[in-house]
This record gives C-alpha cells, structure tokens and sequence, in this order.
DNA sequence: GTTGAAAAGAATCGACT
DNA sequence: AGTCGATTCTTTTCAAC
C-alpha cells in the first residue's frame, strides 16, 4: 500500500496523541475533518494503523525491573516452539529470533530482581532451551512508542541519513 | 500512589483501545461515564498515564529491518553520554544500559540491512564506543504494548506466578 | 480526491447522594 | 468516593464539488 506525506503527517499525529480530534489532526496536517477520517479509516483497514493504545509508565504498575535474556536452544527448535513457550508469561513483553551465537532474545519486564530469576528458570526448563544469558538493565535510556518516527519508504534518501 | 483494581482495570481497557468511550470503558467496570473520566485525569495528573498512541505497523511505514546492538564502552563513560549520542537516531527506538560484558544495549529499527549498518557504523563513530556487537533480528515473536499485563504491585502475589 | 452541513453520539461540568 | 442531567463539542454520515 502507497502512503503519502498526508498519510504519514496523519499516522505521526496520532502517535503522539491517539486521543486527538480529527479537527485538531486536520489542523496540524492541512486538511478538514472528515478528509482526516477517512484517511484514518482507510488506515485502519489496511492494517497501517493496528489500534491505539493508552501509554503507561510501567513503574507505576509495578514493573520496575527489566531484563534481556538470550535464548540458546536445541538444533532443530523452531521459532513457534519459542513463541509459543513464552506467550504463556505476561513478563515477556519482547521476543525476536536474531543472528548470532544466541537463537533468541527475550525483554522481560517483572517487578522485582527476584521475579525476573523466577521467569527466568521457568523458560529455561524449556525442553528446547539449553541455556540461557541474562543482562539486567541498570538505566532506561530510550523507550520510543514504536513507529514515532516515519522514514521515506523504500524509495528516497532514509529517515536521517 | 496507589491504584486500586478499578484504576487497573481502566488502564487495561485504555491499553486495548486507546479511543474507548469514556461509557465503554465505564460499561466494562462497571463505573458511570463521568467517573471513569475522572479517574482517567487523575491516572494522567499522577503520571500512571502518560499518553495515548496509535499503534502502528512497522513494516508498513518502510521498517522492515531491526536489530539489537551491544555496546562497549571505555570506562569514564556515563549512561547520559550514551543517552545524548544515542537520542540523535531515530532508528534507535529503544536503549538501556544493562548488566554483563556489554555497557548497553539498543534497539535499532531501520528500512534495510544496509540501513542498519550505516546507522552502527555512525554509532560506532561515537568518541566513548569501543567495539559493538550487532544481532540482526530475523523474526519477531512477542511485540506486546508497554502495559498490556498488570501485576499486583509489591503486595500480593506477582503477575502469573 | 475534496468540502461543508446536519444528526447522532461523547465529553465535560455542575449539582447532588 | 459515586451518579445523574444539561450543555458543548466531536464523530459520523451524506450530498455536492
């Protein structure tokens, strides 16, 4: 799908305030209401836009611990098997499969030290999992709502390059 | 402060969909409109709450690339050197300094591996970095919205445990 | 593709329990 | 803390450009 500078001034202004008037939005991006709805509505059906959703600070539901954990597993797992094992823990709020020594990394988020142990030795009983490599994180640096920001896509020059 | 289980149960509602009506959400928790909404500002006022988002495709935007990167650094460095050098990349959507033998870790979404490898490559650049240690990601499992589970906080017993 | 107006619906505020 | 009702603003639809 072809998305246009309209389209991605739109898509910027509801990431940063989901809540935002289609007027307001019309505003910013030179354009009435109704034309800002239907590009959103259009957005929304080709999938550009998957929803919105309320920003938290994860402390002040508890979650003040962090962790990255890398996955080593058995030669022949695949990656549903891990996606699947850790579906079932509510503290994995990140999981990729990458390159390198590692097969997986996992971004834990618990509310204490002792929790993310405890998650962590329920996935590494795993029967696919061989071991495991944790990195606790001291200080949160950058946490980007994904998709802040819009490069030119595909074509032209890439965002800030 | 203190969030009791209907302020949790408004910030999930929030957190699935961030545009709910006011009476929605209310219908759901089984409060009235116009006390849902007082609730809401207070969760923003204390900062529980510190936004609403559009949550939005990547790959759709143009970023169908992403990779973690550890850093080393030399030893003076502070995490606010790295916060500053870091903050510049708008392909750079997440970092934290982290325990174990890398000084940080960055999350880094771009069009392409090429792309990729231009923005480490000016990371690397950076006067404190010694080496980094890049892991393209090759298929993501779990990409959950910051918040979308709740923990009993402190007291009680931990999320899913 | 766009705009503008009218009807339905939601947010907001005050008074009250 | 909570609800209810009135006003204002927004969303939504539709006709027209």
């Amino acid at each position: 799908m072809e998305l246009d500078r309209l389209d991605r001034d739109i898509i910027a202004a509801l990431v940063e305030d989901a809540r935002a008037t289609f007027a307001d939005i019309g505003h910013q991006v030179g354009l009435s209401a109704s034309a800002v709805k239907r590009r959103v509505d259009r957005l929304r059906e080709t999938g550009a836009i998957t929803g919105f959703s309320a920003r938290v600070a994860p402390q002040a539901l508890g979650w003040t611990t962090e962790a990255y954990v890398e996955l080593f597993c058995q030669g022949k797992t695949k990656p549903s098997d891990i996606a699947l094992a850790v579906a079932k823990f509510p503290e994995v709020v990140g999981a990729a499969t990458i390159t390198g020594e590692a097969d997986a990394l996992l971004h834990i988020r618990a509310t204490d030290v002792r929790h993310v142990e405890r998650v962590i030795e329920r996935i590494a009983a795993e029967s696919f999992v061989v071991r495991t490599k944790s990195s606790i994180v001291l200080s949160r640096l950058v946490d980007a709502p994904p998709g802040t920001t819009v490069p030119e896509p595909r074509n032209g020059s890439p965002a800030q390059l």
